[in-house]
DNA sequence: TCTGGGGTCCTAGGACCC
DNA sequence: TCTGGGGTCCTAGGACCC
């Protein structure tokens, strides 16, 4: 905590669905819904339209349709994302070196490591329309919101009472009559399970909360976790804003539309998994002494297994192989809903045993795992980009029934007409390019 | 026809070592 | 007629975040 609110907390507005009503002009004002298009998939972010007919982040996909069945549905463009992200995170390390993304849409920025600047309340609220403003021309219509406080905490909590597309400062020295009234469930690190123990403490705001003592919280959410708590309830939070975090894991995994029991399936499922966990091990310079194999049960319980190894590796086929056997030790006859491969313990450098002579995985590896795989019906998934060679550019509005319906429209274009096509049809094709699905 | 995917951090027990 | 005590590594599970 400090005595000016110089850390901001940047959060953009439904960030996923924004930029699909950004590049689709017919969404704009619909409610848009982006998630996992699939039978068990859960919604990622809902615009605001939507959220009026109560769709949240994280709900199943089946239960947004049934609240709000005329929303668009799509699957999600990561690279556009990512673009995005990219030029806000830009805009930010222009304030100060001392940026820390927490994802793809929101950061903090500790602006008292920036260049000399007041960091009067006057100042910091100018900067911070400013921003929002360069924000918004720089990427073409999307919004944020901006919270300053004394704190991380407090910026956060700035931000979240700033939303939608609005600033919020603290004033330092006025931290605890803000929070005091929040639910508990406010403070970052509170979710459903604490919040459940809290609640039979008899604590619903951060006022109740303040009541209990550290020994209290620590004795019911032990010492890391009540230590921690017991803090932020006083708002007292001094972590730095830190822009460099190693990855300490990478990992990938995959829920199946419907559960899977062979044995062979699974295997060849996690050897795909190990290689493409592998390929961004690779990509990274980085080598993992740990791999860990994830299974989720029907009944949604899930185990792991983990298995670390002598020396650090980027060998597709060594953690394949430890996947497999780790995989071996399971009874699947049950059926499988989610197979996961990760890696952990990563270094820097190789620690292969010294009687492998064989060279690090090579650029082979990278190039299978990325390679673009050929186009098969479920890569029309809804909001996709595509490109028709007389219509132009587009994106996936439906398919099924061996035909895909686009609509031709773009961010400057203005809402666009419908086609429908064969799904094989030769004169369409995904788009290629930085704005690509993921 | 419940409940994604990519992460981080914490806890707890057992092995092992000095 | 027993059982010390730290520190570290490994494994497994769980809470939480976006």
């Amino acid at each position: 905590m400090r005595d000016t609110a110089s850390i901001l907390h940047l959060d953009l507005d439904a960030f996923f669905a924004a930029v699909e009503q950004r590049d689709k002009p017919s969404l704009r004002g619909k409610p848009v819904i982006v998630g996992g298009v699939g039978l068990r998939g859960v919604v990622s972010t809902a615009s605001y339209e939507a959220r009026t007919f109560g769709v949240g982040s994280a709900m199943p996909m089946h239960e947004a349709r049934r609240r709000c069945p005329h929303a668009a549905f799509l699957g999600g463009r990561f690279g556009a994302y990512r673009q995005a992200s990219g030029i806000v995170m830009g805009l930010l390390r222009e304030l100060s070196p001392l940026v820390e993304p927490l994802s793809l849409d929101e950061a903090f920025v500790d602006l008292a490591a920036g260049p000399p600047r007041s960091l009067d309340e006057d100042a910091l609220l100018a900067l911070a329309a400013d921003l929002r403003a360069r924000l918004t021309e720089a990427t073409g219509g999307l919004t944020a919101s901006v919270g300053l406080g004394s704190s991380k905490f407090m910026a956060k909590v700035a931000s979240e009472l700033a939303k939608p597309d609005g600033i919020r400062l603290v004033r330092p020295g006025t931290e605890l009559e803000t929070i005091a009234p929040l639910p508990a469930r406010a403070i970052p690190g509170v979710g459903p399970a604490t919040m459940e123990r809290l609640t039979r403490l008899g604590v619903a705001t951060v006022a109740d909360l303040q009541e209990l003592s550290e020994a209290e919280l620590v004795r019911e959410l032990g010492k890391s976790g009540g230590e921690h708590l017991h803090a932020l309830a006083f708002a007292r939070d001094d972590r730095p804003v830190e822009a460099e975090r190693e990855t300490k894991s990478i990992s990938m995994e995959d829920t199946f539309e419907h559960d899977l029991s062979d044995p062979a399936v699974l295997a060849a499922i996690a050897d795909q998994h190990a290689a493409k966990v592998t390929a961004r091990l690779v990509k990274a310079g980085l080598f993992a002494r740990t791999v860990t194999l994830k299974v989720r049960w029907p009944d949604f319980s899930s185990v792991t297994r983990s298995r670390t190894l002598n020396g650090a590796t980027d060998r597709p086929e060594v953690i394949a192989q430890v996947a497999r056997s780790l995989l071996d030790g399971l009874d699947v006859r049950q059926g499988v809903r989610l197979l996961g491969v990760g890696v952990a313990g990563l270094v820097e450098v190789a620690q292969e045993p010294l009687f492998d002579l064989e060279a690090p995985a090579s650029a082979r590896v990278v190039e299978e795992a990325e390679a673009p795989v050929s186009r098969r019906p479920r890569d029309w998934l809804p909001g996709a980009d595509v490109d028709h060679t007389e219509f132009g550019a587009g994106w996936v509005w439906g398919s099924g029934l061996g035909r895909v319906t686009v609509r031709f429209e773009t961010a400057e274009s203005g809402p666009g007409p419908v086609r429908t096509f064969a799904a094989d049809d030769p004169a369409l094709s995904m788009r290629v390019g930085p704005v690509s699905t993921d």
